[in-house]
DNA sequence: CTTTCGCCCATGTTATCCCATACTGTCCCA
DNA sequence: TGGGACAGTATGGGATAACATGGGCGAAAG
């Protein structure tokens, strides 16, 4: 079995109860990591939040069991920014999360959200903001593809 | 089933009786570690307590137990901050704890709390001090995270 | 005798579970 | 190739249990 990893981006919509069905796909490879529901935080460098499942908490997980945990203040500030604000969320028997509204506020989710493939882990954007963020992005692209071309 | 660990944040009451209620999610990994109740100590590098199991304490004694007992300044004072410190606390039946006195004084708590994930322990701070405590945290991780990005 | 602590019950709120329904793509057969 | 049936998926809403919190009472301690 080859290792799953988070492509594409879909659409999907947020109730009035603050509930998102996660992608079928996404909960596929999440199940194959032994992820009994999701982990989501909030990205810290963008709008948006960030889910995964035990793979990459597992991982940084055993970079802070090797610290001590008293005495060393990298394991204080290491902790403190990724395991802080990570949440494992159940996931409802139809695949939904209840996303916390401290999460829905830092992402400005709406009605509508998207879901957007990284690779090892996946964003939740609202709509618009990722459009904003994808068209700044592409432009970018374009423009260092472009200098290439000119070289 | 993998390690349990404490993560996220939580917010959570002292009432009048200088009590508080352990999050449902923490009291679980507290008994999944045999721990009847919850130890505590005053955090000796933030104005905060540090709360765990016994998953803690024995790699704590394991640390100490090879290190010389007698001529060691280590061991004392690594012994005296922790294990003379610490106190086991037990959960009444609706998972709340009563906070010593010195405890409360020394992580200035008023009448809410904020239940914090590190992994393999949790902290608990007054709201508005915590607060001020991830800005400067987050502030630096982003200042890292930018540097990274330009070279 | 007074105060504190531990124990237990009562309540409001929130999240969890569960069912019903709409939807979409896929497959099969005409 | 088109239409129809089906299965997996997504969404809405309601009932129920779990949780967090406040308060009361009796026992033990000072």
């Amino acid at each position: 079995m080859s290792v799953q990893s988070f492509i594409s981006t879909t659409a999907g919509t947020l109730d009035g109860k603050g509930r998102v069905c996660i992608p079928a796909g996404y909960r596929q490879i999440l199940a194959a990591q032994n992820t009994s529901g999701v982990y989501l935080c909030p990205s810290f460098s963008s709008a948006s939040l960030e889910g995964f499942g035990t793979e990459v908490l597992q991982k940084f997980h055993l970079q802070l069991a090797e610290q001590d945990p008293f005495f060393s203040p990298e394991f204080n500030d290491k902790a403190f920014v990724v395991v802080s604000m990570t949440q494992l969320l159940p996931l409802d028997e139809n695949g939904r999360v209840r996303i916390p509204d401290e999460m829905i506020a830092h992402a400005g989710l709406k009605d509508r959200v998207v879901f957007v493939g990284m690779g090892t882990k996946f964003r939740i954007w609202e709509p618009d903001r990722f459009a904003e963020m994808r068209a700044a992005h592409l432009k970018r692209a374009l423009e260092a593809f472009n200098r290439v071309g000119e070289s």
